[in-house]
DNA sequence: TATATAAGTTAGTTATCAATAACTAACAAA
DNA sequence: TTTGTTAGTTATTGATAACTAACTTATATA
């Protein structure tokens, strides 16, 4: 009946719990007690593990975190054109939020727009690492000759920062009727038309 | 020391009370009780005007939905160019926004999009008004030549109703620390530029 | 194999929430 | 001036939340 894990165990397993229960019932209800009796333990004991409520909340932003960085730094390290990359790039994320549903009810979530300040400024610090990415990406680009090279790369940037968690909040709002990748491709697509050199060199 | 007021009356300071609280405290603190102690009554005062917590969310979105329709004809009813009033209706709804900024924490919130179905769907409703009246100008802008006929102008309306929440969520995200209007606006026109007809007609 | 330690338990506390029951005071019209 | 309606009150309930104190047991290793 022993069924002792490693706090490392544990504290992965609150974790996933914790992305689980955030996507099906809401950020909100997100309790100690519902994790607990997912996994089988009881409640005081996910406090053993995470101190606080914000504790957990940050453990799981950091793990988001992570998997993002992984993505991104993928997709950015590689010699082919600029352009492909960036598409890659956000293909990859696209495919990553649709496989965790848990990060737009997060991103959306009071908890982090009103209640955790420290939540909050992990999730601005990575959306700005992303609109590095995106920069450089575009410069790369600009001097590829695939954008015109007078473009302001960092307004193009912010562009795309916009497009994405719009379509997120979109596919979310609408019940994930639609397909997230599919449909950000699609955007992002029209988008880049914006940027091409010629309008025939718009693919 | 009596300080009757009408229904009417109560009912709509209750709203403009919650959307307040929705903004400085998120919607998840918009209780009864501390809306109750913020009007001076007591707290099942306002459940008298509102039969359930639901049934108060849902005035306060349709407060919102009217609002936001009476801004949306003004601008799309005129005889302007299309585009041109596609870029003030996109101006005025910001300008909205920024003036109410409960609006993105309504948006963002759990209340909207895990714990209030019919909520969700009236703000699903509203969206899919604004897609239909931005479509609307972009098929005119089509046909006064503004923007390539063969733009697909559903395609297009799309990526606006991404980019207008996003940008707003970035805001939101950011504690407010940019202009709204200005950057949205700034990113409307790069937007806007892969829809123009030529090179030089970015205009 | 003893034992320290880390992982867990039971049994609480305090706070906040929506909602209801039972009642009262203001008011408008017949 | 009576009478029905409506806006309000106080007091309470039942859930659910985060968190804590005090105690217990599994397990790795000296």
């Amino acid at each position: 009946m022993s069924m002792r894990k490693t706090a490392a165990e544990r504290q992965a397993e609150i974790i996933l719990t914790a992305l689980r229960l955030a996507h099906e019932r809401g950020p909100e209800r997100v309790s100690a007690d519902a994790i607990a009796k997912l996994i089988g333990v009881s409640q005081p004991a996910v406090f053993r593990h995470f101190p606080t409520k914000q504790a957990l909340w940050m453990a799981i932003a950091e793990w988001i975190g992570e998997a993002l960085e992984r993505i991104w730094q993928r997709a950015v390290s590689g010699d082919a054109p600029a352009l492909l990359r960036l598409r890659e790039l956000l293909r990859q994320h696209l495919m990553f939020i649709e496989a965790t549903p848990a990060i737009p009810a997060i991103l959306f979530s009071r908890e982090l727009h009103s209640q955790n300040g420290a939540l909050r400024a992990f999730f601005v610090s990575r959306v700005q690492r992303l609109g590095q990415l995106l920069g450089g990406l575009l410069q790369e680009a600009a001097r590829e000759g695939a954008i015109p090279p007078r473009t302001d790369t960092a307004v193009a940037a912010r562009m795309l920062l916009s497009l994405v968690p719009g379509v997120m909040l979109r596919w979310s709002l609408q019940g994930r009727e639609f397909d997230l990748v599919a449909e950000g491709m699609a955007l992002l697509e029209l988008a880049l038309q914006g940027l091409a050199p010629t309008e025939a060199a718009g693919r």
